[in-house]
Order: structure tokens, then C-alpha cells, then sequence
DNA sequence: CCTAGTGTCTTGCTTTTTGCAAGTTACTAT
DNA sequence: ATAGTAACTTGCAAAAAGCAAGACACTAGG
């Protein structure tokens, strides 16, 4: 069962160079969209396989999970190794690169439950 | 001459509830693309007026920059004020609201500098 | 042996968004 | 009258998002 890479290869827009000198917009690049920081939100949390993401509150589609999962991997933020052989199956877990936007992750989380009156964070802190 | 409003109602996907108790998620709903975070830091450095933010270095397009600073200012993180009347032009300034997403953006400088050689942050320290 | 269930994806398709490039507007300057 | 300017809008193609169903390779139970 092949990897959907050949689906869409859509991460063209970083795989030359940097679009600007910016390290925000850099980091843009990589986690600019509704979905990839949740997914890292997810795996802070202790969650690594597959079930164990669809079943967060937002519902994130099956084909974006899939996308983000191998895109993480692609940059470095996530690691996978299979749990088991037959069928084959994965799990993800966070690496020290991933962990280096938990400031980040803290920061929108704040924001977040201030200007969201009813959303409350659930992450361990340090 | 109107407001792109009319062309893609698009912020349907966070004008009715939260799609989620996660902070996390409700701020990516305001947050979660390439450009947003960008215009907000453009904002940072005292950048006001449409050329300003298209000399940034990234060439956002203008119709993506219109479209951003409409839902900037419908979400309160910035304000806008005439500064001509013939023809009329807007200024952009930042809100308070707008402000208090600095940790963020610093956070995401800071990881974006670590992690992609070559790009530096120009943010004034507090 | 057959059927149902499971977890992890892939696929087909429609809708939405992105973004290119050109155009429009209402002015000012010469 | 013409050219230049700033701030957009527009038309369109391409890309991405996301729905819903399907595929696969197993395990469990009768």
C-alpha cells in the first residue's frame, strides 16, 4: 500500500530554498495551515496512532491526517516506527525538533483561552 | 469601490461556534494559513499602508494581502483609519487584541531561527 | 470455512482557496 | 491630454481541502 506522496507533491513550496529570510515565514511554510499544529498539539498529548487522532474534537479528515503525518515526518518534527507487522501499522511520536515548538504551541494555546472564552488548554506543563 | 467581502464569504468556518474546546484550535481558525501570521508581523514592525506590506520580502499577492486585512479587522487584531479621502486609503495599525499575539510570533521566530539557517528575525525586544 | 469487525490508509470527486496577471478606479503631476 | 500612482478587484487556472466511500490485511467468533 503505497504512501500518498505521489497524490499531491504539494510541498514544492519549501522544497527549494526559502521563500524569504524571515524565520517566521519559514516556519510558515511548514505549519501554516489549520491542521499541522494540531496534529503536534495531538502528539504532545501522548497520542500516536492513528485512531488516537481522528478521535480528537476537531475531526480532522483521514486524508489530511495521512498528508500531515508523512509531511512531519518529511521535516523532521515526528518520527514513526510500526507497532506491528501483520498488517503493517505505525506509530508517531514526537522528536526534539517537534518539542522545540511547544513555546509556540503555549503561546497560541494562551492567546487562544483568552480571546475564546470557553476553549481550556490540556497540556502538561513543564 | 467595495470590499472583497461579497467575493469569498469565506469565514464560515469560524463564524458559527468553535469547531472545538481547544484554544489551540479556535486560534488556528483565525490563524491557520501562510499569510496571516506574516501580515500580523509586517503589522509588528510598523508597517501600515498596501505597499509596505507587498515590498515585504515573500510578494504576497495583493488580492491574498485585501483578503487578509479585512478578516484581520472583522477579528479585531487590527484596526483601520483613512488617511486621504481622494481617493480614499486606509491605514493599517495593530490592536491591542493584535498585540497580545507577540509571544507567538517571537516563539515562532525563535524556532524558525534555530531551525532554518540563514533566516534572522528583525522583532524590537520589549 | 464463512462472516463481521477493525485500523489504517487510499481514492474519486466536489468545493474552496490560492495565487497569477491583468484590469479598474480616482486621483495627482506634467 | 497623458502618464503615473496606490489600492484594490477580477477572471481564471491550479492547488488544496475535505466528504464519503472503498480497499486491504488482518483477527475474532460461530
Amino acid at each position: 500500500m503505497k504512501s500518498n506522496v505521489a497524490r499531491n507533491a504539494s510541498s514544492t513550496k519549501s522544497k527549494r530554498g526559502l521563500r524569504s529570510p524571515c524565520p517566521v515565514a519559514a516556519a510558515l511554510d511548514v505549519l501554516g495551515d489549520r491542521w499541522t499544529l494540531l496534529v503536534l498539539r495531538d502528539l504532545f498529548w501522548g497520542k500516536s496512532r492513528y485512531g488516537e487522532f481522528t478521535a480528537s474534537p476537531e475531526g480532522i479528515p483521514t486524508n489530511i491526517l495521512a498528508d500531515r503525518l508523512v509531511r512531519l515526518e518529511e521535516c523532521g518534527l515526528l518520527s514513526s516506527t510500526p507497532y506491528q507487522d501483520n498488517p503493517p501499522r505505525l506509530e508517531y511520536k514526537i522528536t526534539k525538533k517537534g518539542r522545540e515548538l511547544l513555546p509556540t504551541l503555549l503561546a497560541l494555546a494562551k492567546w487562544g483561552e483568552k480571546h475564546f472564552p470557553g476553549t481550556k488548554a490540556h497540556f502538561k506543563a513543564p
